[in-house]
DNA sequence: TATTGTTATACTCTATAACTATA
DNA sequence: TATAGTTATAGAGTATAACAATA
């Protein structure tokens, strides 16, 4: 193995220095949804279990709206998380065309605890890094959620 | 979330900051790669010409390894680049079971043009920031860096 | 025999287009 | 006609298992 390969340059400039945050911001990502190899559950379904956790019940469209993917992709992962009955998918009263998709209780359960697992490797190697390199990171955490936002 | 019961392990500060801190690389890493929609190259084709643009020439191996992926996986990404002009396959002279995957000009300079393009935006929402949360964000990557090769 | 790369095959996730049912 | 959801189908990208060439 090449284990004797050079680093990245320091950023000289605003250009490079997007460019290795962006690489870092990638490779960092990869890393952690490889880390989720022991659940079977995709990054995709765990992201609209914690979607209507945080942010309630969503009709079909806004579910797919917000996890920007189109409706009948949504609609396949909906469709898995109602087989193994972590959600629930109800005619809306108002509109019969709407369907109402929210949270079973097992399906609150399944994201505390996944979210849980998920966040354990990162929290063993934050555990094994200096306090100030913590710091960074957490004040580079809020950034970084600003610039999501934007 | 949970008001009354108390979870089995104390709260701790490592646990919040990781789990932060993973939902702001996520977040990010989603926002950065939904602005990579106008070029047709994937993920995982881009990351195999920027390993080779700032590592150099690799075996199959090793860039199956870099990028945690299976050769199988990668020997499939390295056939399109090829099939595009973008790396070149050449058998290694020491050991003619190898191969040595390198670059050719116009992978090197679809890799240079392509960073650019992706990084504009990002460049853009840095400009707009204090300089101390650039400083931040550039300290951030080194360690980013070194986590996701934990 | 072991290692490196490759092929065969299958599964998951995503998309576009076409269809249904309701408005 | 327009909209919300669904089904049909196809295209990436990934994996495991089996194979070929070389050491």
């Amino acid at each position: 193995m090449n284990d004797s390969t050079t680093p990245p340059e320091p950023p000289s400039d605003l250009g490079a220095a997007a460019s290795d945050f962006r690489m870092a911001t990638f490779r960092l990502a990869r890393r952690l949804r490889a880390q989720r190899a022991v659940d079977t559950m995709s990054d995709g379904q765990f992201a609209v279990l914690a979607a209507l956790k945080v942010f309630g019940p969503h009709t079909l469209a806004e579910l797919a709206t917000r996890e920007r993917v189109t409706a009948p992709s949504m609609n396949r992962t909906v469709n898995s998380l109602e087989e193994s009955g972590l959600l629930s998918r109800t005619p809306s009263l108002d509109d019969r065309r709407k369907i109402t998709l929210d949270l079973t209780d097992e399906g609150r359960a399944v994201v505390v605890e996944t979210a849980r697992r998920r966040d354990a490797w990162l929290e063993g190697a934050l555990a094994e890094i200096p306090a100030d390199e913590r710091a960074t990171l957490a004040r580079a955490a809020k950034i970084m959620q600003r610039l999501a936002d934007r």
